[in-house]
DNA sequence: ATTGGATAATAACATTCATCAATATCCGAG
DNA sequence: CTCGGATATTGATGAATGTTATTATCCAAT
């Protein structure tokens, strides 16, 4: 299956030979962005979804003070709110993590679209809901797990999430995040993050060199991020990565 | 305007006297809650969608270690999610903090609402990208604000809130959330969030007191949590409540 | 191969916040 | 009114994390 878009969907729900053609159409003309390139900024009109079918593509916002919090990460298959354009202007940018291959789908074709395969409408809210659970696991992540508990939850978010869409190795997968990416992703700093890695390491549970993770305990890993894959919604998951 | 339903969607669009009251018929019959009594539980298989038309209302979720994490606040006007139903099963709680008034809305009476009333549609997809940006806020908020400006943050969040469906008054509104609550929303301890509240009072900013807050100096306040009213997307609030 | 900027690793010290503990206050049930 | 549980207040202490600084490593451009 090539298209990302479709297989991540189809992770969520069943969709026939012609919903996953619908869904190819609408995303045939990607475009390219280099990293760090922002798809839109904060303050901006919204305009077209976007939908991202290579690369890593993040949501952030700049306090004041100059530092960064990123809200979410997309991945190849991730799109960004439907109904964006209802909103006067965005209360966050969207910035590619590393080169991305972003497709952009206006209003209309999304809604006749969603009109002519009331099965991919369906799916797409599932979709929106499953992104909806994930900022609301950041938001008990953020506020009561400690930091390695912290890295341990998002590392098991991301590998369910790049498994479903088949880019996981044998207990591994390519993260193509700096630790400086991860510190903003999970509200703490570089130094920090970078001792709590040392940390998860030592004690056998994963391991992160650049570019990607080694999984070495699946059940330690759980373990210690508390983790319960029920909230991703997926199908037929079956990893046993899950706590209780 | 009696509806809080109404009201709460009239402050994201305009709508005519047909759409308002097709919403106050959906929400004709209320179920009264007690404090602390869930409306739904995680695990749940999810039904009707909730409108909370009075008193307050949480989602949360209780970890492992037995903590608990707040990760929204419902207060009247607010509905939760729209397409929920198409879940398996609830990956969060829903509780009432007091006693409530809330109505549900079956997907059925919701659809062809919706289909009769696409004005009602969109405003409905206007309140839950707003509630997105909330939860992006929190994130936020969690990951690189103090305790401070954190509690600073959320008050001017609720009092805006508040504002607009007409449950404030001058520079004061009811907050019926005890310290343990707010702690739990804000992911700290109730200790600290006396002591940081204790701060607040005597930098001059807000004072908190049972069942009720008191901005001392939306300037300062507004100043301490870096607030931005801009992502709750409101019409006209015009509030002079926002730091830029 | 060499260089320079980004990224990573480590240490010393400072700060914020959690934890534990004790007391005070409020408010509803009787 | 008064009793008791929930809530709020305050202090002392320690653990988790931030800050600043220095050095090491990687990698892309030359």
């Amino acid at each position: 299956m090539a298209n990302r878009f479709v297989q991540k969907l189809s992770g969520l729900a069943d969709l026939d030979a012609d919903d996953a053609a619908a869904l190819e159409r609408v995303t045939a003309k990607p475009r390219r962005y280099v990293a760090r390139q922002d798809l839109i900024r904060e303050g901006d009109e919204p305009g077209p979804m976007f939908v991202v079918l290579e690369g890593w593509v993040c949501r952030y916002k700049i306090l004041p003070s100059g530092s960064r919090q990123i809200m979410a990460f997309l991945m190849p298959g991730d799109a960004c709110d439907l109904h964006i354009k209802l909103l006067a202007q965005m209360d966050h940018g969207i910035q590619a993590i590393t080169t991305a291959s972003v497709a952009t789908v206006s209003r209309e074709q999304m809604e006749s679209m969603m009109r002519d395969h009331p099965n991919i409408a369906r799916t797409m809210y599932m979709a929106q809901l499953v992104d909806e659970g994930i900022m609301r696991a950041w938001i008990v992540s953020m506020g009561r797990r400690s930091a390695a508990e912290r890295v341990a939850h998002l590392i098991c978010e991301l590998y369910l999430r790049a498994r479903s869409i088949g880019l996981t190795g044998e207990g591994e997968f390519a993260l193509p995040l700096s630790q400086l990416v991860l510190a903003d992703a999970l509200g703490m700093t570089a130094v920090h993050i970078n001792r709590v890695l040392k940390e998860l390491r030592l004690a056998g549970a994963m391991a992160l060199t650049r570019g990607s993770v080694t999984i070495l305990d699946p059940v330690k890993l759980v373990q210690i991020a508390g983790f319960d894959e029920n909230y991703l919604h997926r199908r037929l998951l079956l990893t046993g990565l899950s706590a209780r």
